[in-house]
DNA sequence: GTTATTTGGTTATCATGATAACATAATTGG
DNA sequence: CCAATTATGTTATCATGATAACCAAATAAC
């Protein structure tokens, strides 16, 4: 994340970017760049905070639903849609089935593996979060 | 942090957002606004972790040492400038301290408060980690 | 000038990201 | 088919973000 609120002065951007061969217009676009989507960020993740989710515990949800002809994905197969690595995938499963957003059982055809799907619960917290998410995205938008 | 890596269908967008006012085009341009920064700020924290830094870590070196006039800032001058929490402010002086980059003294002037400043070592490792800050920044503005 | 409020900073605790090391199961190679 | 390798998940541990509750000092109110 990256929380500087005035960004560096084109000066100084200049004095320490071009000698090394780095464009200073391109500094500063990734510096506002870097700086809208962390405030994004920290209000998404109030928002989903707000109705007893995060970033992460949402995407898990959206990646299981948005495979209309698979009834439940592998934690590997979500993990392969969600670039976190294993070990937050796990713990995210874990505090998902916790609350019973998703079923977790064991794997028929592979005993390593497990079979994740959504609970009626898991589909619905989806359903009434999805819209708010996407009118805050919409409005950020607006504003910049 | 945002890290799905297949962004939502404009067709799935455009069924949950428009029926509440939300602009598909926005909330895509967000998300893919999101997933940029998200990867960039992981390349970014990967840099300055091989150099013994953080980003916030870095921030607070940078801000104490672009004001010219001064020669030590507060804690919560510094603060002021980096929109994190109070606690994680104290957290991450009391590292930069550690390793010797900061020093902090007692106010005279205010017994609450703190006297913080760069030390040589502080300032040197600014100098050999802004440059190539600032490549890894513009090369993402231009592959993109 | 004493009391109440505000300000500056810390501690305790939690959430969410990472890597390293591991156990167990599946697969491949000989 | 047995040994070696690869694949799937988990545990342990750490870093960096947050809030709540607190202490001590400064300031404001009366």
């Amino acid at each position: 994340m990256f929380f500087l609120k005035e960004l560096p002065s084109r000066q100084m951007v200049e004095t320490y970017a071009a000698p090394y061969g780095a464009n200073p217009a391109h500094v500063i676009g990734a510096l506002r760049m870097m700086r809208s989507a962390s405030l994004l960020i920290r209000k998404i993740e109030a928002y989903f905070a707000a109705h007893g989710l995060s970033q992460l515990r949402f995407l898990v949800l959206i990646v299981i639903d948005r495979e209309p002809e698979r009834r439940s994905l592998t934690p590997n197969e979500i993990a392969l849609r969600i670039d976190v690595s294993k070990p937050v995938m796990t713990r995210t499963l874990q505090s998902l089935q916790k609350d019973a957003l998703i079923t977790i059982l064991a794997s028929p055809s592979d005993k390593r593996s497990k079979e994740v799907s959504l609970t009626p619960q898991g589909l619905q917290r989806l359903q009434d979060t999805l819209p708010g998410y996407y009118k805050i995205l919409s409005e950020e938008m607006e504003n910049n």
